[in-house]
DNA sequence: ACAAAAGTGTTCCTTTTACACCCATGC
DNA sequence: GCATGGGTGTAAAAGGAACACTTTTGT
């Protein structure tokens, strides 16, 4: 377990990520329960002071999923006065989850620079929760708990970027397994976008991308015809990424 | 002349300002020359402990610029280790700018949450320099002088916003007077995007989005038919912005 | 009258949309 | 063999690209 070292730390900045991961057809956000206190928490941290923002960023995704050379978009500060409730703080201390002490400095005002990932479901075996937290979830967007600070709002405007940049670059790759079919990879876009696709128009369409590589392999086990897999060309899907797929001009 | 009140702001947090203006068919930023010190930054400053970073990124555009309600998007937070170099601070204790004791504190450890704006270059009068710098100026992006920190690198990450916003959100608005030709308009998507648009395509397409409204007055005063005044519908406009223009499904 | 540049229209071609049809797989 | 869902094709409509023509203004 390890501890709170706030005397090294960046002072008055925090991260908090939004994590992605597609379940069948729900959309989840990684979440921790926190110790005592009926309340929900992003995944986040601070920053040390001898790190780069992006690294502190990377690091707790690790910490938290294990997972590496993730998906991962810096996307807003949050930055109102009050943002972190000293309410909040309080019931941390009274729950003697963290010390006075840093009560005290947590009480503090503190901006937080939010990211958001999105990750393969599956290849989350056990998300592992903090210090302050004795569980970690996957909670469907549509159902989320009380969550401390501003954390709901951070989650609404993670959602809201994710559909945007769903619709300018292929991030369709990170959420799902190396090899996918395109079923696979249009239930991405349905869920996300909450919206229906022609099955056949979203083939033509992503295929003429040309970022997709069809193996020779299959995916058998549902009763009818066994969908092709397909990967991700990586040079090609690193050059969408910069570009966008879409333009007005 | 304001002094620096280093007590009562937000520890180890600074804001940037990118300001877009067009010139002609020059596509200009603001930048100030700092004083006594053969280098030049982006306006910006830091956050009032009791204020919003929103509120204060709007309060030093309207300091420098005198503009309020411009279009002022954050769009990143640089956060590398020594993106603030000692050297630059130490140089501005040296010509007695700074106080040796407020040179302490900014050789600390900064991050900037960076904002972009665009305005209407013949808006802005007189831009006004701060405590730190001489003068204010324009200058065309592709001319840069040498700029303190990591400014030029925010710059370079503005303008990739900046194009990419652009081919989805009808940002010209903010570059223009209230009511403006389709030549005007044109010309503000050539220079950003840096590409050549056929004239009546541009015409058909920026009409079809049913943003603009078609003035009974022209433009007069070139030796050519005098082009049409457009203002943009401001309910259309705010929904547009929302949606964005283009979407891949 | 002429140059310059704006407004309008037209043609051709590509893309999108909305389908019908066939194919493989598991029960 | 049949239900299920994947792969392929296609006709009609919409949208985009390229270009000709007319109109207005200042000199």
């Amino acid at each position: 377990m390890k501890a709170l070292h706030l005397e090294k730390i960046h002072p008055g900045l925090s991260i908090d990520c939004v994590v992605f991961g597609l379940h069948g057809d729900t959309l989840k956000v990684l979440i921790l329960k926190l110790k005592k206190i009926d309340k929900w928490a992003l995944p986040g941290g601070f920053v040390a002071a001898t790190e780069a923002v992006d690294t502190e960023a990377a690091r707790m995704l690790k910490d938290r999923t294990g997972l590496d050379h993730l998906f991962l978009q810096q996307f807003h500060l949050f930055g109102a006065v009050d943002r972190n409730k000293v309410s909040d703080i309080r019931n941390f201390v009274d729950q003697q989850i963290i010390s006075a002490a840093e009560g005290e400095v947590l009480a503090q005002r503190f901006v937080t620079i939010s990211y958001y990932a999105v990750v393969d479901y599956a290849k989350v075996q056990a998300p592992t929760p903090d210090y302050s937290s004795e569980f970690c979830e996957w909670c469907p967007l549509k159902e989320l708990p009380s969550l401390i600070h501003d954390h709901r709002e951070i989650i609404a405007k993670a959602y809201q970027v994710l559909k945007r940049d769903l619709n300018y670059q292929p991030i369709g790759y990170n959420l799902l397994p190396d090899k996918f079919t395109m079923p696979e990879l249009q239930a991405v876009y349905e869920t996300i976008l909450e919206k229906k696709i022609d099955r056949r128009n979203f083939r033509r369409k992503m295929l003429s991308f040309d970022i997709l590589i069809a193996t020779d392999e299959v995916r058998t086990g549902g009763s009818h015809k066994a969908p092709i897999l397909y990967k991700f060309d990586e040079q090609k899907y690193q050059a969408a990424m910069v570009g966008g797929l879409v333009s007005l001009w």
